[in-house]
DNA sequence: TTGCGATGATAAATCGATTTATCATAGGAT
DNA sequence: ATCCTATGATAAATCGATTTATCATCGCAA
């Protein structure tokens, strides 16, 4: 490999003069002709610096953690995007890691910061994380944010605006005429869930809408767990006409059983589920969401790692607003 | 940070002896008393070696890259979990990368490797790449291991039994009375797709069964790709009774195409896919698939690079087998 | 002519772990 | 008593980039 003393022998300069050049720094004084040098002499030999070397020295290493439970999820593709364009823009590198193995090695991201491979932490708590877990999974002083998850306590939060969400599937659903609007939501220690959960019924509330513990479920984001909720509120005695989803994933269980149930979507049962990802246009019928501006959420939680300005901040996305787009999920309710 | 020479004089001796005993090293001669002493140091201390200057001096970061076409795609979970637990299993760290950004800028592996961030690369092209280009992405010395995509040629490469896997899905519907059985392929351009393609031929030759040119598609993987290839296909004059998806996003995508033409699965048509991921039961009907070993594939992705002993090898995950997994989506012919 | 500030560049220390080359000391053999 | 060999441990070099402290040199003012 190419070193920066090869650079600089070639060049005819000094490792440090050629270390102010290549690195730009500002406040370096080096002539024009010397400079051009340098930087003709990095580029005949495909120069690259050592990163090893460069972040022991500086004791940093331009390099962002982002931790999701599950990285084949729908909410991640974009989140990811996101946080990455923002970090490019910032000339930081971003790894992912799988917050399951969290679960399995609790050490794990306590490891990862002490050996110094990583600056910061992006982190989507695993579905249905105790807020308290948090505080036994990061070192005092690691920089860390914690996104889509709690919005307060003693780390700094960034989180979607659920409850605009929310009322915009309602608000959809009710403009159709629907008035018997069902509920399947997170786990119910999960912070996103009792988010989620309060807005619907804050929401139906304000319409002057029935809210019935019949018509909620709490059992989680995945596809089976949407499909468990869907089976436990089809067999109530009253069912409700139209369904709010927290999940994609979970919408297309409900679908499932619905369909195996000799139901129609949206004849005999309306669905508008949170995230749109592309198979919801894949499904049958394609399905109406909620679009959540989580590009915006990955580069926000890049910004507030980097310009770790005000100590600890709670932080909402609010901008773009969540967008519906409808599909062929819903219509009105039958009678 | 607690360092090493913190620990060596915490256990009074030198940091030499601790990093010896710290590290392992077998032939290093030491007193067990003063092994002893630097592990309940180091332990008292929580101390983590940094990596940086590790990995500096030793030149090895021991860190491998996963670089797939979309970590948000089915086969990825499975595949991302086989190479992290042997990766664990070997001591290493995997960190996982989106080889979009390879579209994006064709330098981001080299200058990964020119870095010396990681120890080698474990490559999944993304769908379409022209064989060719694969030389360009890395450099001629850095280990790398090309997987699920060319099956040989100057790097060491690792693919599924696509053949197997195949000829299982069209035994299953021959086993049901199909003669009538299309094929919805990857792109042309690329080696898996060739492969399955050579491999749904000539198991139909082999069958006696008519392969028509007209039956077959060859247009992607991904959701909207497979729904494109059914919308292909279903104008055509004359229509099979069934069909072997080469993927299951693809096959969401044909199922969407079905339902909106108001045909019926498996009534009217009956549809197998590649790989089984959970959302393969959560459409209507649920999809029939064959499981493919994608952990086993990527452990021994992880194996191959790193007991990198005979040079570039070629190698095909033969065992365990594929395996059907019936589900709703296949009955036999409606006639 | 001397002195001083600005300018351009460099020597050398530093980051923390690893490893090579050395050095004591004790015990055994001659 | 002397020499030799294990044994246990350490000093110091090293990896490559960054940065602090220093050093020449030139131009200009006193």
């Amino acid at each position: 490999m190419v070193k920066l003393s090869d650079v600089a022998a070639r060049a005819g300069v000094s490792p440090a003069a050629a270390s102010r050049v290549l690195s730009g720094d500002s406040t370096v004084r080096v002539s024009e002709a010397t400079r051009q040098r340098v930087m003709v002499a990095a580029r005949e030999l495909d120069y690259v610096p050592n990163h090893a070397a460069r972040s022991l020295r500086t004791a940093r290493t331009r390099t962002l953690a982002l931790v999701v439970p599950d990285v084949t999820s729908a909410v991640f593709a974009e989140l990811a995007g996101g946080a990455e364009a923002e970090a490019a823009s910032r000339g930081l590198a971003i790894v992912l890691g799988r917050s399951e193995r969290l679960r399995e090695d609790g050490d794990w991201l306590r490891r990862l910061v002490g050996e110094g491979r990583i600056d910061g932490v992006i982190l989507q708590l695993p579905d249905g994380t105790p807020p308290a877990d948090l505080q036994s999974l990061v070192m005092q002083d690691t920089p860390i944010v914690v996104i889509n998850s709690v919005d307060d306590g003693p780390v700094s939060t960034i989180v979607l605006d659920d409850a605009a969400g929310i009322r915009l599937a309602l608000d959809h659903l009710r403009g159709l005429g629907h008035h018997d609007i069902g509920f399947i939501g997170g786990l119910p220690g999960s912070a996103t869930g009792a988010r989620r959960e309060a807005a619907y019924r804050s929401a139906m509330d304000e319409a002057g809408l029935p809210v019935s513990g019949e018509w909620m479920t709490a059992l989680g984001y995945a596809g089976t767990e949407g499909r468990a909720a869907a089976v436990e509120l089809l067999e109530r005695a009253s069912v409700p006409t139209a369904l709010v989803v927290a999940n994609l994933n979970a919408a297309l269980g409900v679908l499932a059983e619905i369909h195996a149930r000799n139901l129609r979507v949206p004849a005999d049962i309306s669905i508008v589920a949170m995230h749109d990802v592309w198979y919801a246009d894949a499904t049958w019928p394609p399905i109406t969401t909620v679009r959540m501006p989580l590009r915006e959420l990955g580069a926000a939680a890049v910004a507030a790692l980097v310009d770790d300005t005000a100590g600890v901040t709670h932080e909402v996305i609010a901008s773009p607003a969540p967008q519906l787009v409808v599909r062929q999920s819903t219509a009105g309710p039958r009678e």
